[in-house]
DNA sequence: TGCAACCGAATGAACGTTCAATTGCTAAAT
DNA sequence: ATTTAGCAATTGAACGTTCATTCGGTTGCA
């Protein structure tokens, strides 16, 4: 595939994230998603087979894209140091890309995942990643040996009900938030 | 309103929850919603202006059932006793009503939701007793003095990860984890 | 008698998808 | 170096379907 193809792709791909912001899935016809990308309807179904497969691969782009980035982190940190810093590149990146943050939360509670939870191993979208630092921190004794959906629940979850907090206007003061957040969830999960 | 009125509305909310649960907003017709609720496609117009306002006033209804549900505490409790009994009260009833659960989760990060934040203030949902309850504790000297916001996103953030976790069947040993969970955040948020 | 509740076929607009035609590029053939 | 063949990329009008909403008529209760 050459630069122009993944313009055009990429370019689909940021005029249904905008769109679907704005308008739902529903509300968001094909037609209007390729005048927002400057192409032709048809051109849409050269690069995807329906709209269902659209949406679908723009979820995984979007997990994909996130994924790498807050898992860019440098290795001589300390196992708290990368703890709290995931966790913040996590928020940053959300509040950075809100469009990406409500995507994939759209996503996440439509029937669409259900579909694809099938098909999908969670290596596809570098979700095992998550898994693998909390492993490697229970192994090492830094973290209790809690469940990994409760790992998950308690990290995972703050950041993104601090995400919707922030953009719902609760939040004002949100600094002072986040530090306490992350702070005490290492608390809650640190061994002694 | 009489009572009879009161079942056809109920049956017309009950169909929805369920089909939107299985198709999505998109994806479930009003003609389907009718025959599901056996009533004719006109009826559903009887009682609601559009469809969007059926969505609409829906969520009202869910979150005014739930927030009944989960503050219906005894009042002798201790506030700590209270602080467990709201958290698993809530976690048991979205479990229990998993249609609510995921059509006010999708709700959520619709754009419906911005739409009618706009309009509704809180209280119209009862949403507005959790913030009473934390502001007692943290009268009361019980609850470190976070914002509400933190505190929000640690208690409701924690309890919808852990019921999308076990709804999408990422955890089997639910109680342990469970009990994790909750203890955590109180031990986080605990004074001292 | 009157009005609210209810019905469901009809309407018309909107939408996902198709397709026949055109353009643009690449590489083999001359 | 120029031509040519062929395929990928692109176009947007047209198609057929689906769906939200309307409305003229019926039922049933007060």
């Amino acid at each position: 595939m050459n630069v122009q193809l993944l313009n055009k792709k990429e370019a689909i791909f940021e005029s249904t994230l905008t769109l679907i912001n704005e308008n739902g899935f529903h509300g968001t016809p094909m037609s209007q998603i390729a005048s927002h990308a400057n192409v032709a309807t048809g051109t849409i179904y050269h690069y995807f087979a329906s709209k269902d497969e659209l949406i679908t691969e723009l979820f995984a782009y979007c997990r994909v894209k996130t994924n790498e980035h807050i898992f860019n982190v440098e290795e001589s940190l300390s196992y708290k140091e990368k703890f709290f810093y995931i966790w913040n590149r996590l928020v940053d990146y959300y509040l950075a890309n809100k469009k990406i943050f409500w995507f994939i939360e759209q996503f996440y509670s439509s029937p669409y995942y259900e579909l694809i939870q099938k098909t999908k191993d969670p290596s596809y979208y570098g979700a095992d990643r998550m898994r693998m630092f909390f492993t490697e921190g229970i192994h090492a004794g830094i973290i209790r040996n809690v469940s990994f959906p409760t790992l998950i629940s308690l990290y995972i979850g703050a950041a993104t009900s601090h995400v919707k907090m922030v953009t719902y206007g609760f939040c004002q003061a949100q600094k002072q938030g986040r530090e306490d957040l992350i702070e005490i969830i290492w608390n809650g999960v640190n061994n002694k």
